[in-house]
DNA sequence: ATAAACGATGACAATTTTGTGACAAGAAGA
DNA sequence: TCTTCTTGTCACAAAATTGTCATCGTTTAT
């Protein structure tokens, strides 16, 4: 649960404060005051996850963030962008840079605290090229098939691109809510410019695909937050 | 647990003597020497909590905390004020600029110390992903899902959104009573303007939902003040 | 005791959210 | 080129949620 986390501040008085909060949460820290610095930190260690103040003496924040996702081995490493600027626009480049999330200054310890949490128990494992098997469904990313066990019978379901990617994602991620926007940003990618109901048809398409074999209940929408894959039965009231 | 404090004092040594007992006692301690130092240090950092000297050699204590209580960001950050006068008018100027509680030079560290503590009680912590047991509720902001166990079994609750979000936060903050606003606040957002009597209904709704486990006397009134979570049974008020 | 204040409750209409079929643009393949 | 599939968007239908109100029951104060 411990997790490194690398501190990219030129301010020392900041920095410091930083260190020492994530300390007493249990962090390892690492602290760097350059983006030179952050580099050569990161060929040694590479740590799960990165604080990036904007402005840095020798790059711009956002600059170095788009290096980081440029390289194979840093590029799943989640960022949180320390930044003073409240603009609109700046926010939208730094997500676009590949920041998970972005802090403004004046920040409270306590928030970053809280971010970062968030941003650490967001990192979903990546999905693996196991076989999974929920809930009667068997999903084989190498072969890119699905079958689905009904009395007994295989039978074969013929999945779509986009589809499979999706019920692959449910499935590796099952009994988790996932709003809209994580399902884009999750299986269609991180930047797609696509509109969050785009979702429900897919989703659509997935239960119909599941109710030729009976298994349309595996994909729950839990209104007002989004949509999940479980095998627990969705409970209805008891009535009054 | 642990807060930051933002110490402004002019005079090196109480304010190194304050910082001291500040670290040892577990506190995270910023410190200031004038009011623009201060500011610069604020437009970074947000502390939990500002100690504050009447007086200042470039701007007095009470017109920077009026200062501070001005802006967005900043208002809701408790102050204590440090002064040498014990006249009756500063107590009440100073109460008025925003202070929360004030101590008079001299002053113990002792003392100092449990009017921290005191101020820092008041504030509400955040919310998170954990799950949430309490009086044989369990909530799962994860999974989004709510059960409760009567008699061994876990029977599922179908809550709607705002239910979801109200009983997230009172099950995160039991035992407090929380007035119809303060809950408008967290719940539903800091800048709805939603009537205060909304409230009312959301929790008949909780509390219906609750009734079929039997669980309602979960979900208190406190006449004139508001609502609480609470494990404990409602005393019968005992007459004197 | 009576009035005033406060909270509980049921009803309801407006709004929000989701489901669903259709469609056109594009991609892939023959 | 001509099909065939895939996919993102839209419009409308269906369903659930939610804020407000009117009313009623309780507690508190005068």
């Amino acid at each position: 649960m411990t997790a490194t986390i690398l501190v990219v501040e030129d301010e020392l008085a900041i920095q410091e404060l930083i260190a020492l909060n994530l300390k007493k949460a249990g962090y390892l820290v690492l602290c760097a005051d350059s983006a030179e610095q952050a580099r050569k930190m990161s060929n040694n260690v590479l740590p799960d996850l990165i604080l990036l103040d904007w402005m840095l003496p020798d790059l711009s924040g956002l600059e170095f963030a788009r290096k980081l996702r440029g390289e194979e081995r840093t590029k799943n490493i989640p960022i949180i962008m320390l930044t003073a600027r409240t603009q609109e626009h700046d926010k939208i480049s730094g997500l676009d840079a590949g920041a998970d999330d972005y802090v403004t200054k004046p920040f409270s310890p306590r928030e970053l605290l809280a971010r970062i949490k968030a941003v650490l128990r967001r990192r979903i494992p990546e999905i693996s090229d196991d076989i999974l098997e929920v809930g009667g469904l068997r999903l084989d990313p190498v072969t890119y098939r699905v079958h689905a066990e009904t009395a007994g019978k295989l039978i074969e379901l013929s999945v779509g691109p986009t589809e499979f990617r999706l019920l692959h994602f449910l499935m590796a991620h099952k009994e988790r809510v996932h709003t809209r926007t994580q399902l884009l940003n999750r299986v269609w990618g991180d930047h797609v410019f696509i509109e969050d109901r785009t979702v429900d048809v897919h989703i659509r398409r997935l239960r119909k695909l599941l109710e030729q074999v009976g298994k349309e209940h595996l994909v729950q929408t839990v209104r007002g937050a989004g949509y999940r894959f479980s095998v627990e039965k969705q409970e209805e009231s008891a009535e009054l």
